[in-house]
DNA sequence: AATCAGGATGTGT
DNA sequence: ACACATCCTGATT
């Protein structure tokens, strides 16, 4: 019953986005300053010096760092006046992968994104007892409502919205969309929208697709504004392959296009996972414990191994989907059927 | 020590 | 039913 987590358990769980003030230590009290108000702190941005530039050299030294002592505070700046991104919540953001246009890479975006994740899960299992407040938002009452929000705000930094979720409960909260959380919250609705997706993926050990997604847009916005692409938008390039991306769809993505989808961008993951043959299919895992990190986060299973991950690939063979090769290899194997 | 093979069993959809 | 996730024993590299 252990939550070793050996991708992350290098990490102390809370220290993320965590601000040194905020930082919840185990011995706090729960229910916060109830009569204190949300201090009148200012959330300029601090972090980096300008989002234009700064930002990607920030969420870079973040992710160096963060295993250290994580005692930097990342104040989320304030969300650019705009009203044109997504519409929907289950519209699917995807990121250029080839529009090296520079600031940040895919890889660490996705490295970032991943920790993040996997971080803001953990911190939910902390807030839930801290608060007083069941995991699943839709059980929420108005007050509980009311503590997430201020927990949020606290411990990522992000703008009082004030009584702007006054009188919500949980299951109403639940079915809005971005766009009415930013409708009643202009600076930072978007993000409060993005952490509750987690708390609502977490609930029921949901694989993050819409969240990471959420999370990619709230971070990749901040990167480069405008770099947004979504499938709706049919941009010609990258994903048009269709069979191999599950990112879209509702339906849990499973182990062998995970791969594929690791795969297909080198660029990205050809230091984790990359093609000895493609012709063949015959691929070779570089990094066994990495593209096993990923898949834990793709399929929200934090204590995701290699181990496990390889009885998984294993469970292929006699399915015929995936097999050793002919000269077997260690951490080589090959696709039955290549594209 | 890491990887590999595959059985047994549990879990969530 | 299905696709893993978890755990395990034993073999191989």
């Amino acid at each position: 019953m252990g939550s070793a987590s050996p991708g992350l358990s290098n990490v102390s769980p809370g220290c993320l986005l965590l601000s040194p003030d905020v930082a919840l230590r185990p011995g706090v009290a729960k229910a916060e300053e109830g009569a204190a108000g949300p201090e009148k702190r200012e959330w300029s941005p601090s972090p980096p010096a300008t989002p234009e530039q700064g930002l990607s050299a920030f969420y870079l030294s973040y992710f160096n760092m963060y295993p250290e002592d994580g005692s930097w505070v990342a104040k989320v700046p304030a969300a650019s006046a705009r009203e044109e991104l997504l519409e929907e919540p289950e519209q699917c953001p995807v990121i250029d992968s080839q529009a090296s246009g520079g600031s940040l890479d895919e890889h660490s975006l996705e490295q970032v994104q991943s920790m993040v994740v996997g971080e803001v899960l953990k911190d939910i299992e902390t807030a839930c007892k801290l608060l007083n407040i069941t995991a699943d938002p839709g059980d929420w009452s108005p007050g509980n409502v009311q503590k997430w929000l201020l927990w949020t705000e606290h411990q990522y930094r992000l703008p009082p919205a004030g009584k702007a979720f006054q009188e919500l409960g949980g299951k109403e909260l639940c079915a809005m969309t971005e766009e009415q959380f930013r409708q009643r919250a202009p600076l930072g609705g978007d993000v409060l929208h993005a952490h509750l997706d987690i708390w609502k993926s977490a609930r029921k050990r949901k694989p993050l697709n819409t969240v990471t997604a959420a999370l990619t847009a709230w971070m990749k916005e901040r990167t480069s504004p405008g770099a947004l692409h979504y499938c709706a938008s049919t941009s010609e390039e990258g994903w048009t392959d269709g069979e191999v991306d599950s990112s879209c769809s509702g339906q849990p993505i499973h182990l062998w296009q995970f791969l594929k989808e690791l795969l297909l961008k080198p660029h990205s993951y050809g230091r984790f996972i990359r093609w000895l043959n493609k012709e063949k299919g015959i691929f070779k895992i570089e990094d066994s414990a990495q593209v096993a990190r990923l898949w834990g986060v793709r399929k929200n299973r934090p204590a995701m191994n290699y181990d496990k991950l390889s009885r998984s690939i294993r469970q292929y063979y006699k399915k015929g989907i995936i097999r050793k090769p002919d000269i077997s290899q260690r951490l080589v194997y090959q696709f039955v059927h290549p594209v």
